[in-house]
DNA sequence: ATGAAAGCGCTAACAA
DNA sequence: TTGTTAGCGCTTTCAT
């Protein structure tokens, strides 16, 4: 069997109590006692349990993260990332894909609760936002990762969604591109809005007239990403470049252009968004928009521990700014000099 | 506060233990209590603890998976799965990514340990087997997937590394190419070593000569893949075909390929293995042998309830059949008509 | 069928 | 500085 705090203190001569206190380096011990518990505890190979100690601490050393689906991409990443931050200060990361299904985000939130889950980052995107009411309210640490509820004073980790928009967007008017397409997921989160702003910004700076029927709106899928661009390529004056809100959209408008015979970058430019693994892969490889995963990873952690330790009662709201990343699917616009 | 057992049991005029038991469905209780003790918990929306009862039954409802990296796209989707199946029986899913370093995983293990863990999935590659022993000598349940342990009895999960790699370089030869080349990751896994395997046995079967030249083992990065892919096309005779045992060896070889001026698959066929997003997501489309990743994870995961229920004590290997994908990057030989 | 009580392994007062 | 002890919330005999 397992060696227990009994073992250990009964082999080192002392009490329970003693034993505890130098694992948690609380109270204070005698150097000699310390080194005794601590020589026996290794002869035992003794480990302690992380639950029973949880029974009166609350804390099991382990934090929740709610994705849409680890499966993707950008998510599986940002997933890597919090895992490293949070074991390098002992956290374990439980995984639960919602595909923002509010029934399973109640559902994942409920089980994290009675396991005594030290606290949870949510980073799904989700229409209704009581569940994360109720879950704040309940005093559990939480966090927002790329996802605002301005309804609330909660810890958040964004990243500025309107600057990346703007950035991809401007880079493509400085190379010369007039008619600037933007494919985007159809819902009202608000980065993806923000995305839309950004993108209209750069536009308006750029002294390019806004043209609703270059902004394509739909689902996020790879068939989505195909069908707008060809929508947009199919036009009488069709777009010279795409900034697409996706790495996913962003390679199913290469594909679509591709069917219809366009030569990416030549004819057309296309700028992506996330700059996960499909981007660098790709054949071009993807010019896009960087999310910086491992900082939203860092951050995320340190904001979830100032919670979790109570250190800081002052909600903060962090937003990292995304990097322009060019890489082989935009071009200089031939066309603007004919 | 959560209201306990206590609670409830005051609650409704009951004995804990008889809460505990109708909670447990466990032992007999009266029509009437149960009716009795079930409204109460509603009314007072009792959740039990699951680290107070994990602390006598030494099980805390989640589960450990260990991988190389959970930013991998193949382990983020094979994750998923298992996350799937695991939930449906009430399990939680604690990622552990090892980047393949022993010391990471002891210390993974070690902790998951202390979290009194109900079972153990290991999808890691390592050159020691001395933990895994350890742990399996230590009677926590454990399963591996896609990798095998020879010297140890141990519930393992694996697809037919040797069928996959035969159904791709034989599918190769329907198409008529001749000279088929195989990259792959220079390791003693027994995995890629059947893929080595399967590929010589259908070459002979094919009636071509195995020529160890047009064999490239490295690591198995997207550089590797095109470093790969331009030293065979430098040859004098180079291949028109090339099976890669990953997918990002196959990208990168095909990159390596247009680098060079050759077209896919007009000039060079690539088939690639797993299946992952970046197969489908690429263009072309990658020809993959698809790994059935969703029965990989429901077979994992039931084996995993065997053990941890240990109504079976023999211990299984399963064997899954991978399955060729046919897509874009394949076409028949037009230079063995010349 | 139901209840009383002894743990599970540890933490945290409180004493000494 | 060290030890005693009462929980933490639940499961599980063993009585009743």
């Amino acid at each position: 069997m397992k060696p227990t705090i009994y073992d250990v203190a009964k082999e080192a001569g002392v009490a329970i109590s003693t034993v505890s206190k130098v694992i948690n380096k609380t109270g204070s011990i005698g150097k000699e006692t310390k080194m005794k518990v601590l020589d026996t505890i290794r002869k035992l190979e003794y480990q302690p349990s992380v639950v029973a100690s949880a029974l009166t601490k609350k804390r099991i050393q382990t934090i929740g993260l709610l994705v849409p689906n680890i499966a993707n991409p950008f998510m599986a990443e940002i997933a890597r990332s919090i895992e490293d931050c949070g074991r390098a200060l002992g956290f374990s990361l439980i995984i639960c894909s919602t595909d923002n299904d509010l029934d399973k985000e109640i559902e994942y939130i409920s089980i994290l609760k009675q396991k005594y889950i030290d606290g949870i980052i949510i980073a799904t995107g989700l229409k209704n936002d009581n569940a994360i009411k109720e879950l704040i309210d309940s005093k559990i640490p939480v966090v927002m990762l790329s996802r605002d509820v301005p309804s609330l004073a909660v810890n958040t980790v964004v990243v500025d969604d309107f600057l990346g928009a703007y950035q991809a967007t401007w880079f493509l008017k400085e190379l010369e591109h007039e008619k600037i397409a933007m494919i985007t997921e159809d819902v009202n989160f608000p980065a993806v809005k923000a995305r839309v702003l950004g993108y209209q910004e750069a536009l308006e700076e750029a002294g390019i007239r806004y043209d609703e029927k270059l902004v394509i709106k739909n689902n996020a899928t790879y068939i989505d990403g195909i069908r707008a661009a060809q929508e947009l390529l199919n036009l009488p004056d069709p777009p010279t470049a795409i900034f697409a809100s996706t790495e996913v959209l962003a390679i199913g408008a290469i594909r679509g252009a591709r069917e219809l015979g366009f030569h990416v970058p030549k004819d057309l430019s296309v700028v992506g968004f996330d700059d996960t693994i499909l981007a660098s892969m790709f054949d071009p490889p993807i010019t896009t928009v960087a999310q910086p995963i491992h900082d939203m990873g860092k951050k995320v952690i340190e904001l979830l521990c100032d919670e979790i330790n109570e250190s800081k009662k002052v909600k903060q709201r962090i937003v990292l700014s995304p990097e322009l990343v060019v890489r082989g699917t935009t071009s200089r616009n031939e066309k603007s000099l004919s």
